[in-house]
Formats: C-alpha cells, sequence, structure tokens
DNA sequence: TTTGCAATGTGACTTAAAAGCAAATATGCT
DNA sequence: AGCATATTTGCTTTTAAGTCACATTGCAAA
C-alpha cells in the first residue's frame, strides 16, 4: 500500500472517532472538502504543513499521528 | 519553531548518526545536495514522498522520526 | 420501492510552491 | 595555505494546493 494511502486512512480514521464529515472537518481544518476527498483517497501527496493543519484539525499530534504499525520498519 | 526546522534539526541528527555528509546522504535519497541543506534549514515544506525517501536512506521509520518530543502534544 | 437529501467521490483545470539544477560564496578543519 | 563540506542565490521544471461542476453512494422517510 502506497503511503498516501496510508496517510489518507489514517486521517479517515481519526476523523471517523471525532465523527466529523468531511465537510464540517474540512471547513475546521482550513481546507477544500473536495480536496480533503482526495487527500483522504490517497490520490494527494500532501506536504508537512498541509498534513500539520490536519492534525491541528483532529486534535492529534504528528507523533501520534504516525504512532502506527503501518509506519514502523518490516 | 516552525515545523520545517524541526524536521530539518531531526534529518540532521539522523543524518550526523550515520556520519554521512550531505553530498553522501543525498546521494543515497536521490535528492539534491542543495536542496538537502534548504530542508535541513527548515526553508522548505517538503512533502511526504520526499520525506519518505529521507527517512528510508536514513534508515529510520515514519513512526521513529516523528517519536520525539517535539513532534507531541503541548 | 422510490424520493429526497446529505455525504462522499471524481476529473479537469489554474496557480502557487516544491523540487531540481548550476554556479558562486562561505565555513571549517588539518 | 588547501581541501572538503556546507550554504546561498537565481533560474527552470515539476507537482502540490486549491477550486469547481458534476457523479455517485448511502440512508431514512414517505
Amino acid at each position: 500500500m502506497d503511503l498516501n494511502e496510508l496517510v489518507g486512512k489514517r486521517i479517515t480514521h481519526f476523523r471517523n472517532q471525532k465523527k466529523l464529515s468531511q465537510q464540517k472537518f474540512a471547513n475546521e481544518a482550513d481546507i477544500e472538502r473536495s480536496y480533503l476527498t482526495h487527500v483522504e483517497k490517497g490520490r494527494k501527496n500532501i506536504s508537512l504543513n498541509t498534513l500539520k493543519k490536519i492534525t491541528v484539525a483532529l486534535d492529534v499530534s504528528l507523533r501520534d499521528f504516525f504512532d502506527s504499525k503501518e509506519f514502523s520498519k518490516p
């Protein structure tokens, strides 16, 4: 699985935990809803600043965001 | 401190641990040497794929890369 | 079941910025 | 001094970021 997809799935996971729609969450993260869809689907190779905006809106640190086995060494 | 700077310092830290020059490391990571300087100095907002290339060359996972207090919640 | 609506997904496109490149300058070290 | 390493600048190419119109899915009430 591609890194962009893994990151997308991770974002979706945290967003669902917060029970937020893409629309509401996109507003909070100050990004376009359709852009968020692309990101969650792994179609975009996002920058660190964009990921940061997203993790802030998710209320999760970068450390916690990547603290999962799919981001650790094989 | 800006996120790009934190990431840059973190890269420098791991590169120094491996005792590699920017030149040698840039070759291994398949990125430009001068671009690496910008990144380490925090002047670039790198994409996830670029960060991934760097962490692979550093032989460290994304999980471990961000597993440090400067990337956790205040 | 189908109707209505909200949520999500897609493709095409522009524009802002990352990535790449080269050449000159600076720093550090023995 | 001389050499290696690092930094900076300016420019080009590539790609992320952002936007939009439309398509699809999912689900609940009629």
